[in-house]
Order: C-alpha cells, then sequence, then structure tokens
DNA sequence: GCAGGTTAGAGTTGACATGACTATAACCAT
DNA sequence: ATGGTTATAGTCATGTCAACTCTAACCTGC
C-alpha cells in the first residue's frame, strides 16, 4: 500500500489529483418462494438504467463498515432486514461500469427465510422478488454488470449450500424433510431422491431434532411429515453433498 | 445503487460533499519454500507503520480494472509477475484501518511456483518470503489490518485446493508426486499417506501426463520417482479430497 | 560389494457413503 | 371403499477411501 508512482505520496495523499473514487455497496437477497429460487430487485427510478431492474445498493458512508452499508441500503431501498447472514463474495471495479463515474462497489448475499413486506424505497420505481432463472436466463435485464454480479452470487451460494449449512436459512424454524429438500433441489437445480435424502440427514445425530408434531398434508393428501428443527451441526457445514460435482469430462 | 440520503443525487453526484475515498488493491503472494507455505512481505519505509512488514498494494487507478490493479502493484513493488492465478478473495472497508483516510481496499491472492527475484520497490525497505506459520502464530506483526488479510487468504487457498486445481501451481513443470503431495500437506497442514495418494491421482487419466523421466533420488536415497507433468482435469477442479472436512464433532 | 536404511509405487482389505430401488404407512379425494 | 399421494423404512449393489503390507530401486557406511 506504499507503491507511489509520478506524484503520488502515501503520506500526502492528495485526492483532488484524481477523478473522485466511489465505494458502493450492493445486495443479492435470495429466497424461497413457491418452491422456487428467488431474487429481490428494484426497479431503478433514475438515470442511468432508468426504467431496468437492478440490485438494491448504494454508496458507503465513510463511518460505517462496508457490512454496516449493505444492511442500510438494503433496508433503506426495500424495507428488507437482513442484518446477519450478509457475506460478502465479490468486489467490482471495472473501468465504465457505472457512466457516471469511477464506482467500485462490494457485493453482498444473504439468504432469507421469509423476507416479508417488500417496500419501494424513494428513489425506486419497484421492489420485488424475482424468479432466479429469469435473470440467468436473460429474461430480465439487470442494469450495470449486475447480471454478473448476480451469476457469482448464485454460483456462490451453491457452494456454501454444500460446504456450510445454509440451507436452513432458507427455511422456517421448524420444517419437514420435504420442504429442506426442496431447499437443495431449487439451488442446485436437481432432483434429489427422498429416501436417501432422509437417511444422509438422520442418520447422525445433531442435523435435524425431532418436534414430534406433525405437518399438515398438502391438499393432495399423503402421509402427514414429521417437523424438525435444525440442529447444531449445521454451524459446521452441510451434510448433503452435490451429486455429479465431481464429473470429470474424459 | 440509487438511494439517495439528504443531497445525494445519483445523477449530479458530487464527490467533493464527502471526505475522499480511496480504493486499494493488495496482494498475498503465497508459495512452497523448503517444503513449507511462504507468503511474500514488503517492509515499510514510511509512515504510517513504518517498519512493520505489510503484504503488497496500492492504489487503484480510474483506468484499469482491479485485477490491473493487482497485478501493476505487485510488480512494482516486489518485482514479482503473476499475472494470471490473480484471484479476488475479500474487500476491506473498516473506518478507521487506514489512519490518514478513508480507504477500501481489494484483496487478491496469488499461488506461485517460483517467485524468482525479490525486489524491493522504491519505497519498501525490503521484500522477502516469510514462513505464513510466522504470521499466523503473531510472531511476525504486520501493518493495518493485513493479518487479518493474510488468516482469510489461507483459509481461502485451503478451499482453493480442493475445489479448484491451484496445487500445481505451486510446484515447477515437471514434479514428482511426493512434490505434489508436499503441497497439500504443507497447505492444509495433515499429513497424506502416498500410496493412497498416487492411487487418486494415477487412477484416472488427465491428471498427470508420465514424461518418462526419473527423478535423482535424495541424498538419503531411495527408489528414483517418475517425473509428471500436469494434465487438464486441474482446470476442472482437484483430485484430493481434505481429509477430516466433514469430522462432525458429536 | 554387502547390509541396512530410505523412498517410490503396487496391491489388498475393510469400513463407510451413496444411488437405485422396493415396500409399507398414513393421509387426501371421490 | 378405492385409488392417488406423500412420508418413511429397508435392501442391495457399487464406489470411495484410509490403513496397511509388500516389493523395487536407490542411497550410505563399512
Amino acid at each position: 500500500m506504499t507503491k507511489t508512482p509520478a506524484g503520488e505520496s502515501p503520506l500526502g495523499y492528495d485526492p483532488s489529483q484524481y477523478p473522485p473514487f466511489a465505494v458502493t455497496v450492493d445486495v443479492v437477497i435470495l429466497t424461497m418462494l413457491d418452491g422456487q429460487l428467488h431474487i429481490l430487485l428494484v426497479r431503478r427510478g433514475q438515470a442511468p438504467f432508468e426504467g431496468d431492474w437492478a440490485i438494491p445498493g448504494g454508496f458507503k458512508r465513510p463511518t460505517e463498515t462496508l457490512q454496516e452499508a449493505a444492511k442500510r441500503e438494503l433496508t433503506e431501498e426495500t424495507g428488507v432486514d437482513a442484518a446477519r447472514l450478509l457475506t460478502q463474495f465479490g468486489a467490482y471495479g471495472d473501468p465504465g461500469r457505472d457512466p457516471r463515474m469511477n464506482v467500485v462497489t462490494v457485493a453482498y448475499l444473504a439468504v432469507l427465510r421469509d423476507v416479508g413486506a417488500v417496500i419501494a424505497g424513494s428513489d425506486a420505481a419497484d421492489a420485488r422478488l424475482v424468479p432466479v432463472t429469469d435473470v440467468l436466463s436473460g429474461e430480465v435485464d439487470l442494469a450495470f454488470d449486475h447480471e454478473r454480479i448476480v451469476r457469482d452470487a448464485i454460483t456462490r451460494v451453491r457452494v456454501e449450500l454444500e460446504v456450510s449449512g445454509v440451507a436452513t436459512a432458507f427455511i422456517g424454524v421448524t420444517f419437514t424433510l420435504a420442504e429442506l429438500r426442496a431447499v437443495y433441489e431449487a439451488v442446485w437445480g436437481v432432483p434429489l431422491d427422498g429416501a436417501n435424502f432422509r437417511r444422509s440427514i438422520v442418520a447422525e445425530e445433531g442435523w435435524v431434532i425431532p418436534t414430534r408434531r406433525l405437518a399438515q398434508p398438502g391438499s393432495a393428501g399423503g402421509k402427514p411429515a414429521e417437523l424438525f428443527r435444525a440442529g447444531k451441526l449445521w454451524n459446521f457445514g452441510g451434510p448433503i453433498r452435490r451429486p455429479q460435482l465431481n464429473q470429470k469430462q474424459k
């Protein structure tokens, strides 16, 4: 942090020598809705990219940490609170990524079980949950380089699902194993065998704790499922391995 | 990226309203030396933290990407070239992390097989390779919040070793399986069975390519090992799973 | 040149994880 | 009651992997 090409002195660094830099934070919020993975987007009310969808975010203030900025901007723009669970996953600073000025943005990711009421902020024309498949397929265009950011976020959460116990963050305090399995299937986009899934989880104590209560069967009937709570082992990684992750092409 | 608390208009954003923001990049360079994992550090020649060790880095310029800035600063400060292989792993922006001004830094990581000549840049008092254990144990104090950054980097490379094929980046173009195994053992800090290691790698074609040449045995003797080149499969993940990663505490 | 030590590499075995599948239980609708 | 649906239990074959043994090919010291 000390190298000083012509005229830059770290001690007497004069920012006015440079075009202004801005630091922003952007937040990717993921949640389950109708068995599908959804992302929280806002519709921009101002240029540039007015009318386009974007992920919520905004300028970092000098007195706050990056994490605090992410939490604040998310709440201001969408009314959503994800104080915990915000994890940083990337920084983006290509020249020209924002037509107005030099902007470096730090991207955060959070996974929520229930987003709650989504309320568009003052300068957002709209805010809502959109299926991630619509974004990944290009059906919904995003402002700036936000599509790339979202793709990176999805990649990240797919890995996190396996190596960290983030799966339970998607669902309620008590849940059936089918609900838990739906999380894996939606995020990874693969079907999982229900019986094998159950065995992997129940085989070892500490993943799920039986509540001795039963869930209501759906309208289609079926045997009522047992309700579980999440155990402590989720803090040390997940119990389910991603299928075909290691398919080596020969 | 549009929320505008009092007076901030995204269109007419005026950076002079704010205390200046600086964006820097910092680079963690890891390599193998004498069977131990080493990190490239520079000794600061100027305040603040004058005389302390730090990881190389410096200010991003508006016309370059973050990645380009990392490559440039590394070369300027240490004479080391790691154009490829630089991967971003975190951003740090806590208020006060730099006593001079508001600095948000984006941290990069690279793994090199041979660092080559290390040449301290103009304002670095020294530049050299230091065992990471000395940093992690606190024996070597680092400037700013660089110790935290280094810890995050080590955590990252331990994961990368398993999910990406970064292992071959540590060693030469041709290598013995014992050398390759030493990389895993040094980074993960665990012993691996030589026979099982060999089987995992040789079992499938594409990991290593025999060169039909033999390495010179060490002074202790022993059967001469076969020399291999890295195959293509390393681009799609590594062949060795980290032991006890899933040790679930009961 | 021989003995004992060292390293590379092959093979063997058993524990365990996992995928595919079958069977049964408990609910819904009609 | 009957058939459809979902949850849960169990079976079986396969694959992975760690621990271990064994042999080949080198070194050094005598």
